[in-house]
Parts: C-alpha cells; structure tokens; sequence
DNA sequence: CGTGTGTTGAAAGCTTGCTGAAAGCTTGGA
DNA sequence: TCCAAGCTTTCAGCAAGCTTTCAACACACG
C-alpha cells in the first residue's frame, strides 16, 4: 500500500486512475491544479507522485522542482502528452524517475506503480517525516535531527503501520495483523499497551496518536 | 540508470531479465555467448555486468578474469547454476561482487542490482571512512591510519556487509546470506560469535556495533 | 612429517531487557 | 450516573543476545 497523489487536471482521467489504484489497494489523493498539487505536497509528503506536465495554476515541472527543492525524493512518475519530448527530458533532469507517454494502458501505469513500489520497499527512498521525525522506511529506522531512536520490535512494527496509513483511521485489528501476521489470534488489548508505550515515546516529537473510540488510531502532528 | 551488459546464453531468461530491467529504467545491451561478451566489455564498457558462468564461446569466469585482468572495476554479478558452488567460490575469487543461484527471484535480482548501484553511487572507489578507520571495497582490505588490519575471512565478510549498510538496521538473516551465500541452512548464532569478535578487534577505532533487539544490528560512528 | 599459529563454529552458561497478562484506573458517551 | 472501551503500571517469565571455552581443522614453516 502507498500514499499516492495524483496530480492531474483532465478529471476523467484522473479519477479513472484513482479508481484503479484504489482498486489495487493504495491510497490516492486527487489534485486538479499545480498550486494546490504542490502545498499538498509540501504539506502532506505522499509516497509517489503521479504528475501531468500541463496543469493550470503552476506548471507539473516547476511543481518537481519545488519538490525536489525542499530536498524530498519521493519517486515521481510523470505524465506527457505525445510530443512534449523535451518536456519529458527536462522533467527527468529535474530528477523525475519515470515517465508515461499519453495515452497509455491502464496495465502499463500498474507496472510503473509496482516498481517504483518495490523499490520504495527495499531502498527506503526517502525518509518518511513525521512530526519532528523521520522514518527511513528501508532502514526500519527513526530519527529525530539525524540522531537515531531505538524502538523495540513490537512497537516499531505498531509505529511503521501508523506511519504507513498516516491521515487514515487505523483498527486495531489492522495494526495486530501487521506486528504479529495474519490470522494470529492476539488479544487486540496488547495493542493498546504499545501505543501506551509509543506515546509516552512519542512525547515532545511533534505529533500524537489519537484514539477514535471504537475504530481505532489515527495520527496528529501538532504545532 | 544505469548501462547494464547482461551475457546469459539461455535466451527466454535473458530476455526476461532485460524487460524487467528496462522496466526500472536501465539500458541494457543482451550478449549470448562468452567470447561476445568479452570483447564488448572491453570495447563499450559498462556500469554493470550480469555473467552467467556456463557460456558457450568462452567460460563466464574466464570473461570475468579478462575483465578484471584489464583493471576494469565493473562490478559484477555472477549467475550460477545450483551446485557450482565451486565456481562461485572461484567467481568471487576472481572479483565478482556478488551472485545470484539460479533459480531467482526477479525481486531478488533487483535488490542486488540497486545495491551494487548504490555502491556504485557511494563510492567509486575510494576507500571508505568508517570510524576511524577505512575500508577498501576492492581490496577488501582495513586500513588504520594507512597501516593494514588484517582480519580473518569470516569476521571481515560481516564487517563488510555491516559497511554495505551503514546506517541501516541490518538482520541477523542478512549477515549470514551474506557470509555463507544466499540458503545456506547456517544457525544465525554464529553470527553473533563474529558480531562478538569484531566489537572487541574494533574497540578504540571509533566505531561500535549495535544491538535492536529482534531487528539486527547497525554501526554507529562514536566521538 | 611434526610443530606452531590461527580460524572456525558448536556448546554452555550468563545477562539483558522485551513482552504481554493482570489489575485497577480513566474517559467518553448514552 | 453507569458501562464499555481504553489507558497505564507492574511484574514474572522468557527469548534474544553475549561471551568464553574447546575441539577440529587448516595452513605455513622447519
């Protein structure tokens, strides 16, 4: 699963890839516009960004470069319309790292998804911020200024899967199933003792888990 | 990206192996047969090799040794079949940088292609600083102040793999891989013994491994 | 050949600190 | 107010890791 937003002003388009991708189990945030695609991103980070080159309110290459600007490496994967060829070059100089010629297949951009995914899952890619925090997805690490923290397994398995759904309610079930496998049968109150643990961790960082009675867990970044 | 030259006779996993490259965004050239792939290699060069051993026209190892023989520092990555342990073993000798037991995975091929890229990326090179001291990946060989520590085989195979991932959290499972190569049924806790034995040889040499319990170990650089 | 030096990994006992059950407390909602 | 859901602390048990010892083996050198 990843956080991907696309940032596409023709809307049929863009749905109809949100549509698939939801289908194959990612989260995808829809943008229309090059601004807003752009303090989305610098907002709310994504794990792959999936960008048109022609967009209204701020041009798909100057949004890659403000994203690589600020020093964020999420993979993007960029959209252009048959001739744009130069585009296309100075899209991947801006440090894009894949790109489709419109109009392609549906099964083509799955492809693209899935290694730009794999990749993500055994490099890390960047670091994942969090609060005052980063996660290096790769490195099953989390520091805070460069200086690492150290987090027992368990409540590294907890915090990983609340990092990974971030902005998403999270149940406990889910998150029993990610620390201890599937269909192990753990008493979901065990859970509730690690994120005791990881909040009291958690403390001064920057950001909160947030109960929702009943659903379970979300997270909160404060100030 | 990167220029990989595959030499693999068996065409169908040839081919396979170079769709799925390309996929992630490198340019590969397809040799068939040994003595091709020798003088390719030295006429247009490479950023990587993936060699089979097996070759008709001219053994894989022998490519390899004219490879090296000419001072080209391409890293290499051998294909073998299973049972040849023999000639991995006399690969590696040889100046292989890693390799792969047919049958693989094409995850698996891949993360050890990112990695050599990163190595690649990282290094070109220069020995590296680790600490106090410094590690040259080519020779495999420590270094204190230009004065040699030699270290026996096993404990520098560790060493390595542990400076391969600096600054990542690196499994017990991984160790071993990479000591004893890949399925090996080795106990992990003889890792632990070498995990021993090299904390005390790097004592006072400005570097200290650490335990994450559960997870694996990682270095960190102290002073 | 024999001797010495060095490496390897199994075994065993020790240390550490993670884990999750239990129990009692707090909170939010009806 | 009451109850269910959630929170938090405590603690015994234990799994994971550490370290030393030792026998087997490998190799260099006389």
């Amino acid at each position: 699963m990843m956080r991907i937003v696309i940032i596409e002003d023709n809307k049929t388009l863009a749905r109809g890839l949100s549509h698939r991708l939801k289908d194959i189990g990612h989260a995808v945030d829809l943008l229309h516009d090059g601004s807003d695609g752009d303090s989305f991103l610098a907002d709310e980070g994504a794990d792959l960004v999936i960008l048109d080159i022609n967009l209204p309110g701020k041009d798909g290459l100057e949004v890659l470069k403000n994203l690589r600007g600020r020093g964020d490496n999420t993979p993007v994967l960029l959209l252009t319309a048959r001739g744009e060829t130069k585009d296309r070059v100075t899209g991947l100089d801006l440090g894009a790292d894949d790109y489709l010629v419109k109009p392609f297949e549906a099964e083509e951009l799955e492809a693209r998804v899935r290694a730009l995914a794999r990749r993500r899952n055994t490099d890390g890619g960047a670091p994942i911020k969090v609060g005052k925090l980063q996660f290096d997805r790769g490195a099953r690490r989390l520091f805070r200024d460069g200086a690492a923290m150290e987090l027992p397994r368990r409540e590294l398995a907890v915090l990983e899967c609340l990092i990974d759904r971030r902005g998403q309610l999270v149940p406990k079930r889910t998150l029993a199933d990610h620390v201890y496998g599937l269909g192990t049968e753990i008493e979901e109150k065990v859970i509730e003792i690690y994120i005791s643990r990881l909040r009291k961790r958690l403390e001064g960082h920057g950001l909160k888990i947030r109960t929702a009675r009943g659903l379970g867990y979300y997270f909160e970044e404060e100030e």
